[in-house]
DNA sequence: CTAACGATTCGCT
DNA sequence: GCGAATCGTTAGT
């Protein structure tokens, strides 16, 4: 069911990402198991890509785990209060990873409502990157961690969406990436009640 | 050492 | 719809 190395290798970022609707994303900290199913993904290469942290060989400390060998979580700190989470890619070298922006809760609900402080079950609680990545607790201590390990991975359950039921448009948040800011990396489940609202 | 800036969210108007 | 919150990273002095 975990979802094996070679898929995390792949060269096309984008298609990885696309490929990446419909899996489970699990979570097991300290004990509290949470799981959604990924409905909404972000593709960023680290070549050619001015909305990617890693672009053009941009290797600092925070970035330095885009550079090795894919299958690994890369997440930071944004505006100072959110987690961001994404799954690292390609082979040791390349610098790709996808941004996880938005999960439909399937196990651990309770736990995701007190980490979110939700009374009720509501969209807001898993879809956008930081409120995803608190509600299933995940921090910059899950920085570099291995997805074929135990604290957080992807399974394949089965589930999986034609293309006519995703939809590809630009990216949200990257005006900053100039020409790059247009590409159609933003992947999404059409219709689906818990993807993020794009402004 | 200093300063600017986010791959966002929430609350208030 | 608008702006504050809040701090690690980054690049430049």
């Amino acid at each position: 069911m975990k979802l094996s190395k070679d898929f995390y290798l792949k060269s096309d970022v984008a298609e990885v990402a696309r490929a990446l609707l419909g899996k489970f994303l699990v979570t097991n900290i300290n004990d509290h198991l949470t799981t959604g199913i990924i409905v909404e993904t972000e593709a960023y290469s680290g070549r050619n890509d001015k909305a990617c942290h890693a672009n053009n060989g941009r290797r600092t400390k925070r970035t330095e785990i885009m550079f090795l060998e894919g299958g690994k979580s890369y997440v930071y700190l944004c505006y100072g209060i959110h987690h961001l989470f994404n799954v690292t890619t390609n082979v040791d070298g390349l610098a790709d990873a996808v941004l996880i922006r938005a999960i439909e809760p399937v196990e651990g609900v309770e736990i995701m409502m007190d980490r979110r402080k939700k009374k009720s079950l509501q969209p807001s609680l898993t879809a956008g990157p930081g409120s995803m990545a608190q509600a299933l607790g995940i921090t910059t201590k899950l920085y570099g961690a291995d997805l074929l390990g135990e604290e957080i991975w992807i399974e394949d359950r089965g589930v999986s969406f034609s293309i006519d039921d995703m939809i590809a448009c630009p990216r949200v948040g990257v005006a900053y990436a100039e020409e790059d800011a247009h590409r159609p990396w933003r992947f999404a489940v059409r219709d689906n009640l818990w993807v993020s609202k794009s402004k």
